[in-house]
DNA sequence: AAAAGGATAAAGTCTACACAAAATGGAATT
DNA sequence: AATTCCATTTTGTGTAGACTTTATCCTTTT
């Protein structure tokens, strides 16, 4: 239908394939022929094969093993692909207008809890940013951000009263590790006054921490307004 | 070190790619060399790196359009990926011993608003089931689940008592879709009971629609124990 | 029996080349 | 000035073949 050419592309193999898994005539465990039988098959060459076998096992269908063969996954360890958006984009994806506002931006010495979860040295100072983000005049989402001034020097001297943190960072500094939660809070006094909540209430929260080549550069708390979901599809 | 070759490879372009958008010698929106320049640079083939190129790109550093040529994302929109898990590997994952509950299961028409959101017709009906997946006797998720029993007949003849819906399902019938929901929900007093929490407690729940070509299976709603944290690296 | 070693099968990747598909930017036309 | 059209550039994908790497499985040795 779509290919007006008559060779086969990586493309029919990886639905064939899927269609045999999903139909059962694969079943989980099972091995599959060799590239160079499955190229015979579809009458393409092996590297055709390798192609459609190689992303369907990055797809988590399928595992390849040199010399042992590729079988079907029992338990597809099918993966949810997530894309962080910045707060702005989401904003005016919603149809709103983004506004930004600092709340406090102060250096001191990491707190203990910080210490442990970044891995820092005793005495490493850190730079504490709260803001927030806006959607015309409701509450979007309360950040709470320390950067870690040893892996980011230029911050002593960074304005975050126009521009926020996550927007600075990605300007000045790359990154090379990311951690990324998602988790539950509940609302505590202070939270609730920011996003203009009932005290109590729950709050979708996402961590994030970043590295740069194993040093530790950000740790940031995001507390979204009530109702957000993170949504993906695969 | 590590490639005793002396080709180049794929994975050394990738690299080599990365150091350059990292340092800012490739700034964002900026153009790369095309293929064919990058491959005499490198002294390999184009394939091997339109290999690398796609790869980035596929990993959320590029931007390639035919034609246009392949740039740098601006902001990069790197993307989590995170795996979803099966309750009991989970369990299991964090030293606990996985223990299943069936709480209710009965055959019915569809509520409204799951008509409304799985797009299913008037009067089509579904299997509504609801069990308790624990660590040990800690209650570990509650799972609130449909079955469209159109998608899914055998669902009728189906023993949910000793196996989860969800089990059930992956061994039952594939699908090709998913929608993948995070958000943070309250606690009403059912759900306070079944988690053992406070009533009100904030609660991370996980809403997950899915689909076969098109065709809605099974809309599921997991409640997860308080404390939950949903965790990836990238 | 257990450990060490080696032949071999299978995936992994590279080269070299060809043609296809898309989309841009400019030329031609309205 | 706007629109249509088309040549050209750049990525996308296929073929054919070779060599590399890994790890399995079998054989041999301890």
């Amino acid at each position: 239908m779509t290919q007006p050419s008559d060779t086969t592309s990586y493309k029919d193999i990886k639905q064939t394939v899927l269609r045999r898994i999903r139909s059962g005539e694969l079943q989980p465990d099972a091995l599959l022929p060799n590239e160079q039988e499955l190229a015979i098959e579809f009458s393409c060459t092996r590297t055709t094969v390798n192609r459609a076998l190689r992303e369907l096992a990055d797809e988590g269908y399928l595992e390849r093993r040199r010399k042992a063969g590729t079988r079907v996954l029992s338990a597809p360890h099918r993966q949810a692909r997530f894309t962080i958006p910045l707060v702005r984009d989401e904003v005016e994806a919603l149809g709103g207008t983004y506004r930004y506002a600092l709340v406090s931006s102060d250096l001191q010495p990491a707190p203990d809890w910080l210490s442990a979860r970044l891995a820092l040295r005793p005495d490493q100072n850190v730079m504490h940013v709260r803001c927030m983000h806006y959607s015309g005049n409701t509450p979007f989402q309360f950040e709470d951000r320390w950067i870690v001034v040893d892996s980011v020097p230029q911050v002593e001297q960074a304005d975050f009263s126009t521009i926020g943190p996550n927007d600075w960072l990605v300007q000045t500094v790359p990154f090379t590790n990311v951690e990324l939660t998602f988790l539950a809070s509940r609302a505590d006094a202070t939270l609730a006054g920011f996003l203009d909540v009932p005290e109590g209430e729950p709050v979708f929260t996402a961590e994030r921490i970043t590295w740069l080549q194993g040093q530790p550069v950000t740790f940031a708390k995001m507390y979204f307004a009530v109702g957000y979901r993170m949504t993906t599809e695969f």
